[in-house]
DNA sequence: ACCTGAACACCGTTCAAGT
DNA sequence: ACCTGAACACCGTTCAAGT
């Protein structure tokens, strides 16, 4: 006769047998399942069969883990998408840009760990920093200002950034739209009040909706921009 | 001797004394204190003085209540930032932007709600239509072809709504940083390992941050672009 | 030094009433 | 038809132990 299954009765785990590494590790592994605005302590403590209260000794609060997990996402974002010299600066900014993009968009954990989420240890800021002085030093190279260059490349990360954060929102409300009845069904264009959207919609343009031709028409507006101020004949 | 404050026993309702539209209005109250993010049911009964259960008498759930606040939102928007046309279509779609932006940063209820949240009604969903089909007639009524007035729109919409999207995350994690002790105290640049950096940040510039600075040239970017297609001999 | 369950204050939500 | 408290399953976190 199963009594409503009784509550499990872990053995007793030993003392050396936890630690934070591993705690970080299944946190992100059941992040993955349940992304990380559905990690909850109870649950992490569960997936490695451990006391939630373990955790506890480790990391003082929650938020400590997510800081702990960003750190080590961002470790493995910068090793995944350095900033790769192309034979030209445009072509350089354009692989930067997409390929910090593609990184995000293809793991959103990390998204909204490091951009939702955002907060960084001084170490992350500072190798960050590197990162960026780098790029700057690049544009210093083909010619642009120390200002110009800094301007140019804060508007490629702010267009990056915005681009997929979002996007990453977008898909967030996307997913619990399940159960909503008459929410976001999608958005229905009439073309008798709404012609012309009508007529852009239907030749495949996405309305306000943050996809692959909105972010490459921003980038080329931002290139084309830093081409003109370095090259003003052209 | 007072016991602890007994349960503070409300009186009960009359039938009548409870409808969606105060309960709307109560919440925006609230969270005029505690954000959207420390909205809660029980809280918001408290502040009604009403039992928690007879909210969701009229919103079944949580969502639903959030729901009819962003509708609310979003046509007082609407009110607040129509789109006014100026002398030129450069400095109408300039316009836009800004008041666009500044009405988002002046009321981050409305930037919760609307861009984070995003979960829009049928009925919105026609209505920010509506606003788009009058801005993309002026831009066609300048020159554009329907698909450049579209793309054109879409940039300009999209560039506002990640800055604005970026810097609210930026101000509230920020809120929460009180408590954090090594997290986030401020940017350390280094002369010694970040030098341009350093440079540049000196004369103002602000690293990564989503500021007016930063704004203002990616709008700028958006429009010299367009300006272009419209009147390639400038 | 490390691991643990009981306990607390909170949350969203349901249910079976009261009027 | 409307308003209600008790109750449930969940959460983050603390505390006083156990080993």
């Amino acid at each position: 006769m199963p009594k409503r299954a009784a509550p499990a009765k872990r053995q007793r785990r030993e003392r050396g047998s936890l630690n934070p590494e591993d705690i970080i590790q299944g946190a992100f592994e059941l992040a993955e399942v349940v992304s990380i605005d559905g990690l909850s302590m109870p649950m992490l403590g569960r997936h490695l069969d451990v006391g939630v209260t373990s955790i506890y000794w480790y990391f003082r609060k929650k938020d400590d883990l997510l800081n702990a997990m960003t750190d080590r996402a961002l470790s493995r974002y910068a090793f995944a998408a350095p900033f790769v010299e192309a034979d030209h600066w445009r072509e350089t900014l354009r692989n930067h840009a997409r390929t910090m993009r593609e990184t995000f968009l293809g793991n959103p954990i990390l998204a909204d760990l490091i951009l939702i989420r955002s907060a960084l240890s001084r170490d992350a800021a500072r190798q960050g920093a590197q990162g960026i002085e780098r790029a700057i030093a690049t544009l210093v190279k083909a010619g642009f200002t120390v200002d110009a260059a800094f301007d140019l490349y804060s508007a490629i990360n702010l267009h990056v950034r915005g681009s997929v954060v979002l996007q990453r929102l977008y898909d967030k409300n996307k997913e619990i739209e399940a159960g909503a009845s008459a929410y976001y069904d999608d958005i229905t264009i009439e073309p008798e009040t709404t012609p012309l959207l009508a007529e852009a919609m239907a030749k495949g343009r996405r309305s306000g909706a943050p996809d692959d031709h909105n972010f490459e028409y921003g980038l080329d507006c931002i290139l084309d921009h830093a081409g003109r101020l370095l090259d003003p004949g052209n």
